[in-house]
DNA sequence: TCCTAATCAGACGTAAACAG
DNA sequence: CTGTTTACGTCTGATTAGGA
């Protein structure tokens, strides 16, 4: 019998993040292209699970060859000309928030928070873009807050009153449709369903 | 019987060692390593499927060790060249039928998304992905859970009715039918017996 | 200050992996 | 194959924090 309780060493999902990033520091490009919302930071596209996540970045990605080689580069310390780059590339967006305030800690890590333009031609007519990229540069979280306009808010709840308890897959639908995150959508269903059920409201 | 006192949420020994090691050493040097006809670029030898040769690639190949040290130069030209294999590979051993059934058998690594066309109009069909593949991605021991929708489900377990203890033959047709991996229909039946054993019920 | 998006910690179900 | 464990994906409920 093999019992576990052995390595039952609580490390908590975010104390793990940490020290995996931490413990990997450049070199964990791979994972550090992924964002919380399982989305690419370089190209953009979401997954449907992690797994998918990781095999883009680590593959797929078509953006992959420009970041490995730029990684090179950062290597031998360009790490702040490619900070230049990332801050410059904030352009569009009225309500652009702006940077936080330059937050690198000790030193200048050679973070792949390389959001390097990203062609913004997608899409003709749903011209809202609503990437955020929440950056975990060397471990220091920002919460980044989307905003959701009333527009947006209306499908969503159109897509709620018809069934609040949507699959990974439409989510996704939805997620597109209003050019959001999907993660940003799943939380979004999981708040409204706490909401409701906090108020008595049965979910479907 | 019942021993597990649920650890799930923490993160075990286990996976964070992985983790960390890999994400300290690999990216996608592994997989361009590949060559088409699933031989190590490295050391010559082929292998039966992707997911042996990626797991050479990623572990075991002899040279791995010079290698990685040299990759800053392997990169650019290997980079090139999986943007060739993307192109190209584009596997279809089963029957590829292009139904509008909304989902792809066994596909595998690279394909559609790559391309990817953030405008796809959704018809009636979005041909969503819904794939699985147990690779071991660059050192990164990612266990794929393959997702079954419920339309898959219903055949399985209609199957299941009739005959929980499929022979290789019958769990071909079954995979077959619903467009998943044999083994993950294997799993699943030996999953389904041992759930319905340990609720008692006795399979026929 | 309030409303609520995001995060955390924990629990559950189950596909996949492992031990025998 | 069975029995058991591991780990992925998602959910909840509580909490934290962004912005009007």
């Amino acid at each position: 019998k093999k019992m576990l309780e052995s390595v039952n060493t609580s490390v908590t999902k975010h104390q793990f993040e940490e020290t995996v990033s931490s413990a990997s520091q450049g070199f964990a490009l791979d994972s550090a292209a992924i964002a919380d919302d399982l989305s690419c930071r370089l190209c953009g596209s979401t997954f449907r699970n992690r797994s998918e996540a990781f095999l883009h970045a680590c593959r797929q990605c078509p953006r992959l060859p420009e970041v490995t080689s730029a990684k090179g580069h950062l290597i031998e310390g360009l790490a702040a000309r490619l900070h230049e780059l990332a801050e410059n590339q904030k352009p569009q967006r009225h309500q652009q928030r702006q940077q936080p305030s330059q937050h690198i800690s000790q030193s200048q890590y050679m973070h792949s928070r390389v959001i390097l333009s990203r062609d913004e031609e997608r899409d003709a007519d749903s011209g809202h873009i609503v990437d955020d990229e929440e950056t975990t540069s060397d471990g220091k979280k920002v919460r980044v807050r989307s905003h959701i306009r009333e527009e947006q808010l209306i499908v969503l709840r159109a897509h709620y009153a018809i069934n609040p308890q949507p699959k990974k897959e439409e989510l996704l639908t939805i997620a597109e449709k209003i050019g959001f995150p999907v993660r940003a959508v799943q939380v979004w269903f999981q708040n409204a369903r706490a909401r409701d059920r906090r108020e008595g409201r049965s979910i479907t």
